[in-house]
DNA sequence: ATTATTTATTTGATATATCAAACAAATTTG
DNA sequence: CAAATTTGTTTGATATATCAAATAAATAAT
C-alpha cells in the first residue's frame, strides 16, 4: 500500500496529480494563445467573472499571495491583457479591466478549460468526484486547523 | 455542486490541499531545523533511503525538473547538508553523499514528517485514503494519455 | 576507431511562491 | 482632529518551476 519512500504516500499523489493537469493545460492553451500562462488565464477569468475585483480578493481565489499576484498581473499588463488604474474610491486598490485582447482570450480558452477539465475528470462518476472534493476539503480542514 | 468560478472544481481543490499540506509541512520543519525547505528535505530523505541515487533519479521520485534538483542541491551542499563529488564510474554523474548535518538533520526530520501525514489525514480511514488514492491516479493517468 | 546518438547534468531566461518589510490610503480610537 | 491600527498593494530576497540550449561523458552504429 505504501512504497519504501515517503514520497509513496497519498500526499505526494496530490502533488504529482495537479503537476500532470497543471502541464496538459499548458499545453492545450499554448496551442491557442502563445504567450500566456496557466495562472495568468485564471487571473484573466476571474477578471472576466468578478469585474472590479480587488488584487487581495484574487489572490484568495486562486490560493496565491498578494505579492504573485501583483507580478503576475504587472505581466498581464505588460502584454496588454489587462490595464490598471487607480481606484478613485478607495486609492489603495487598482481598477483592473480586460483589453480586447484579453477579452479575445478568454473566447479562445474558456472551451479548453473545460476540455482540460473534462480530460483530467474523465472516468470519474459524479459521486467519485463529490467524494474527492470531499476528501480532500478534509484534509485541508486538518491542515488548517492543526 | 459547482461554483460560480472556474476555481470551484475539485481540480482547483486539489492544488488548494498540496498548498496547505505543504505550509503545515514548512512550519513544522521550521520548528526543529530553521535553514531548510520542504523540498530540500525531500532530496535528504530520498539520498538518506537511496544512497547513489543519480539526481535524474531523485527528480522522478519526487516530481521534479532536473534543473530544479540541480540548484536544489547547490543549496544544500552550500548549506553543508550534502557533499557532491563525480562519480567515477560514470563521470557525468555526480556522488551525492549526506553530511554529519545532513544525518543528524535526517533524525530530526523524521518523528515531524509522520507528524505532518498523520495531521493531514487525520479523520480518514484507510479505505478512503487507498480510494482517494485509486481517485488521483485515474486523473494523473487521464493527463498522462491525452 | 570515428561518428552519431543518448544520457546526466548544468546554465540561462522567465514565471511563480513565500516571507518580511515598506508604503500609502482608509478607518478606528482616544 | 491627531495618533494608532488596519487594509491593499508593492518591493526585495530567496527558492522553485519550466523550457530550451549547452556540455560532457557514455554508448551505439557504421
Amino acid at each position: 500500500m505504501q512504497k519504501k519512500t515517503p514520497t509513496g504516500t497519498v500526499l505526494y499523489t496530490i502533488e504529482q496529480t495537479i503537476k500532470e493537469y497543471r502541464k496538459i493545460c499548458q499545453k492545450n492553451i499554448q496551442k491557442v494563445v502563445g504567450d500566456i500562462t496557466v495562472d495568468q488565464c485564471l487571473v484573466l477569468i476571474i477578471l472576466n467573472d468578478n469585474a472590479g475585483i480587488p488584487q487581495i480578493e484574487i489572490a484568495k481565489l486562486i490560493f496565491k499571495d498578494n505579492a504573485s499576484i501583483t507580478r503576475i498581473i504587472e505581466l498581464m499588463v505588460q502584454k496588454d491583457y489587462l490595464t490598471r488604474e487607480v481606484d478613485e474610491s478607495d486609492k489603495r486598490k487598482s481598477k483592473l479591466l480586460l483589453t480586447e485582447k484579453g477579452q479575445k482570450t478568454i473566447v479562445l480558452l474558456t472551451p479548453i478549460f473545460k476540455l482540460n477539465r473534462k480530460t483530467a475528470l474523465s472516468g470519474l462518476t459524479l459521486d467519485e468526484i463529490e467524494l474527492l472534493d470531499k476528501l480532500l476539503h478534509k484534509i485541508i480542514s486538518n491542515c488548517k486547523t492543526s
